[in-house]
DNA sequence: AATTCACATTGACATTCTTCGATTTGATGC
DNA sequence: GCATCAAATCGAAGAATGTCAATGTGAATT
């Protein structure tokens, strides 16, 4: 349940375009907060809000040195979501779905084969 | 530029960590809404909801059957999703960051590697 | 130490999202 | 036709999100 929340944080991070462009800018390698904001048509302190969404969720990490900021991709989080996105995306053993249930009328005449 | 909104409204419906298991429980095949239902502590319209934004972005498919509805993953749009998770997490040569830009004095520097 | 620069934080606002109860729609069965 | 069931839609309320201008902070420059 816990990783759950822990991957569709990173997704949600993902869910604004915006967002998505920065982590295509930082894949080719590290990047300056001033470059990134030359790219995009937002204030600086919208910006700064982004990339601490995009840190907190581990998907990029900050890295300071005198007045600027570096950011760059954090490999570790990006492979594990893309483990996620596969594991929620193909069938497997233990499934939240192969949990005993009571199955709704409609649906036991469907796994009988009484419909179809 | 579409491309990424298409995508990202994909990770979007991601987000919410109850779409995530609807997603996980259809990896293992097709399942009426009755069954979902079954497995979530929500009402019949949050779930109606959220399969019509899963059916919206492509993730998932419904078929009706009388007065059931059976839903199933589109596997198009997941590995299509992942193509592009994976496009932008990795280096790449036509990627926006390459593109002509007036570097601030920072990035310059250090890319002249007088800063490092 | 005063100024400038890069970036973070705050507070405010409008928009979007999540959720629910109530109602509607469409199919099935009596 | 009428009652019932599955699911969608509507309308409303509260929470979360995206954005900006203004301000704060900490490093570098003068």
């Amino acid at each position: 349940m816990e990783k759950y929340s822990e991957y569709t944080k990173v997704f949600k991070v993902l869910g604004d375009t915006k967002r998505a462009m920065i982590v295509d800018m930082l894949s080719c390698g590290e990047l300056c907060a001033c470059m990134i904001l030359e790219k995009f048509e937002m204030s600086q302190s919208t910006l700064s809000h982004h990339m601490k969404l995009l840190c907190e969720c581990g998907l990029v990490k900050g890295r300071n040195e005198g007045k600027w900021t570096y950011y760059s991709l954090n490999e570790e989080t990006i492979s594990k979501t893309k483990q996620f996105f596969c594991s929620i995306t193909s069938d497997k053993e233990n499934c939240i779905c192969k949990e005993n249930s009571n199955h709704c009328k409609g649906c036991e005449e469907y796994e009988q084969g009484k419909k179809h």
